[in-house]
DNA sequence: GCGACAG
DNA sequence: ATCTTGTCGC
């Protein structure tokens, strides 16, 4: 099911976003992602401080290899306010755009965020998938709800975060003593699937790549390094 | 009322 | 999130 978004985020009152995120829920799809991907995307914002400004990006890498083949710029505006719990109302607007601008769709999106590690079930990668029938999962590097424990400090060690009775995510350590990240399954996969993803996608660095260069590509967007709109990536030097 | 609180 | 310098560890 696709749903097409004919309200403007912007005038939202967090109530009637509260209501919204309670209607999504209802579509939530959480079956096996069982297929190998092929791509797989990270998806960001990058802020100017004290600017409604937003530059939006998704990056699609190839899978496993997990280098960047292509992505996609957007800059948009936004005065929905940050709101913890409220996130997709601020990002998503501008992410949905960069993400229509791409001709070949990714398999699968990680967002900067949760997805069902939610206090409703509903964070952005799972507000994203259910808008879009995407395939969807999220990491974000912070709790945002839940409980824990803290997880072993070897890499792939992993504890479940808890809410009113159920696993909602996981803090998984993606790299050897340092901070875990929480990862959760947004749309279209399970929470097991959501913890193998993210340590296949896990190289030498704390975050998983494609979140890791989502941050990277919309920052250099920001700064005027890359300029808006889709591009593909040369390589032709890596055959 | 108090503490928590993605980006 | 963004603004910033040095500092610590692998």
């Amino acid at each position: 099911m696709v749903i097409t978004p004919e309200v403007n985020y912007d005038q939202l009152t967090i109530g009637e976003a509260t209501l919204i995120q309670q209607q999504l829920r209802s579509h939530l799809k959480l079956e096996p992602y069982q297929k190998e991907p092929k791509t797989i995307a990270g998806a960001d914002i990058s802020l100017a401080l004290y600017s409604e400004t937003v530059y939006a990006g998704l990056v699609v890498l190839s899978y496993p290899d997990l280098q960047p083949i292509a992505f996609s710029l957007v800059k948009s505006s936004t005065i929905f306010p940050y709101v913890p719990g409220y996130l997709a109302f601020r990002e998503i607007p501008a992410i949905l755009k960069a993400y229509e601008q791409i001709p070949v769709k990714p398999d699968l999106i990680m967002f900067d965020g949760n997805g069902i590690l939610h206090a409703r079930r509903m964070g952005i990668a799972s507000h994203f998938g259910v808008l879009t029938g995407a395939v969807t999962m999220g990491c974000a590097k912070k709790k945002l709800a839940g409980q824990y424990t803290e997880p072993g400090t070897m890499k792939g060690e992993y504890t479940p975060v808890t809410d009113k009775g159920e696993v909602i995510g996981y803090a998984l350590r993606t790299k050897d003593n340092v901070k875990p990240v929480f990862i959760s399954p947004g749309h279209q996969m399970t929470l097991e699937d959501s913890l193998t993803l993210a340590l296949k996608c896990t190289g030498k660095h704390r975050l998983p790549e494609p979140t890791r260069r989502a941050h990277e590509y919309v920052n250099r967007f920001r700064t005027g390094e890359l300029t808006e709109g889709y591009h593909e990536i040369n390589t032709w030097n890596l055959f």
